[in-house]
DNA sequence: GGCCAAAATTGATCTGGGTCAATCGCATTT
DNA sequence: AAATGCGATTGACCCAGATCAATTTTGGCC
């Protein structure tokens, strides 16, 4: 998907009243900080499929994630694909040493973020330790996934990597949407296999395999978790 | 392998002449500091195959490798073991939000760390941002290596997955040791196996294809790179 | 040097998940 | 409502890498 018209919102919000205040990178600002802060980013919108940034592309912002779900991926010269996470909002994207996003990130559905120049941005937290302090849990935050999410990659099965994966992203709706054993999956079965290691079908028949002993049901656009400790079972956490 | 007796040297070193002073954390402070830091760390020797801390455990230390190889790694409960990474001097262990560490770490061979207990060093930290700041980029740097890792776990076949490891781990020994063809692997070939998501007969295996093709001779404690070229194909990057 | 245990290699066989190939089920478009 | 087209499902078959099973090599340690 090659990026097209976004639509970006000269000045028409507040952080204040911004939906990830509380978990984001800018929970660490007070009311004054904010006030500053909130010149320095502005909404963007991007529609099902666009591309936000490219893994070669060097890094001239950093986003936070107000709205929707983005795949971040890393391609193969052959074209073999690994996801390597999704954002969801509160998400903080664009921090890296080399200059370059060694990722690429495109919008699942509608996607709204707050995007900062790289520069401004800098100097901002400059004299605000409590800022990069947030920064810094946010980073640690994603290295443990990603240590838990080599161990998935290497070391299990196809039917505990499907199973981890649902409640897995259960837990991550948790935070942002409530308790629900209705699980939306707003991503392609594809994109699902290429972040657990599978291939498409592998995914469709696991997914049909839980169907079929009572565990999850398939309805549209996700799955409802019918017995959950089965699928914990199986996730053999 | 069990903790065993570990040596403590009660306080005969200086940091300005530590091994590690340029890469490290410490890299970070001017000589005033470092007086200061000096008395925060204190040097701590393991045996081969010793743990230096495991998953479950409460953090109640930082560690700044000296000298010496370590494997970073967790276990499912029925054994299985993914290695999610080896760590090197310079390398910083111990950061974590959930107050335990959420990953083993163990020697291979001899290993020095300088360890700090958490609560001084975290106030230690409070304000000088230069040292967050730092810790920040090697979490960065971490990172981008963890989602380098998941597409050799997740999209990689056999052979990929070790040359790649080779070259991989030839590149990190090139900052500490200078430039070699020889590489030295002081990890067993299960430690090897783990880290790639592979059983040990196939790294066996693996390995003896590549010297049978005159890419690599496996020698003593190590491989030595007879055809870079090759195996920098072999891993497809 | 000789003995023992652990690590590594090699071979034979098996299988989980990949590959290839239809088919199905929708949502759009005409 | 027929045509289109894409994502998802299902089936048949295959193969890379796992498993099982011997050796062989290496490294202490008396």
């Amino acid at each position: 998907m090659k990026p097209s018209v976004v639509t970006i919102e000269p000045n028409g919000h507040f952080c204040s009243d911004c939906g990830v205040r509380g978990s984001a990178v800018c929970s660490s600002l007070d009311a004054a900080e904010l006030r500053e802060f909130e010149h320095l980013g502005r909404r963007v919108h991007f529609s099902s499929g666009e591309t936000v940034f490219s893994e070669e592309d060097i890094t001239t912002s950093f986003y936070n994630v107000l709205d929707g779900v983005m795949r971040l991926y890393k391609l193969l010269p052959d074209g073999r694909r690994q996801i390597v996470g999704f954002a969801l909002p509160g998400d903080f994207l664009g921090m890296n040493l080399s200059g370059r996003h060694n990722f690429s990130a495109d919008a699942i559905g509608a996607v709204t973020v707050c995007q900062f120049a790289k520069a401004p941005f800098g100097r901002f937290i400059e004299d605000r330790p409590q800022l990069l302090r947030r920064i810094n849990e946010l980073a640690i935050r994603e290295l443990s996934q990603a240590r838990d999410h080599m161990v998935l990659l290497g070391r299990r099965s196809a039917d505990e990597k499907v199973a981890a994966f649902l409640l897995g992203w259960r837990e991550r709706l948790l935070a942002l949407k409530g308790p629900s054993d209705t699980v939306p999956l707003p991503m392609s079965r594809q994109d699902i296999a290429d972040y657990l290691g599978l291939t498409i079908e592998t995914v469709s028949r696991t997914f049909t395999k839980l169907e079929r002993h009572g565990a999850i049901e398939i309805i549209h656009g996700g799955i409802s978790l019918l017995d959950p400790a089965r699928v914990e079972a199986l996730a053999a956490a």
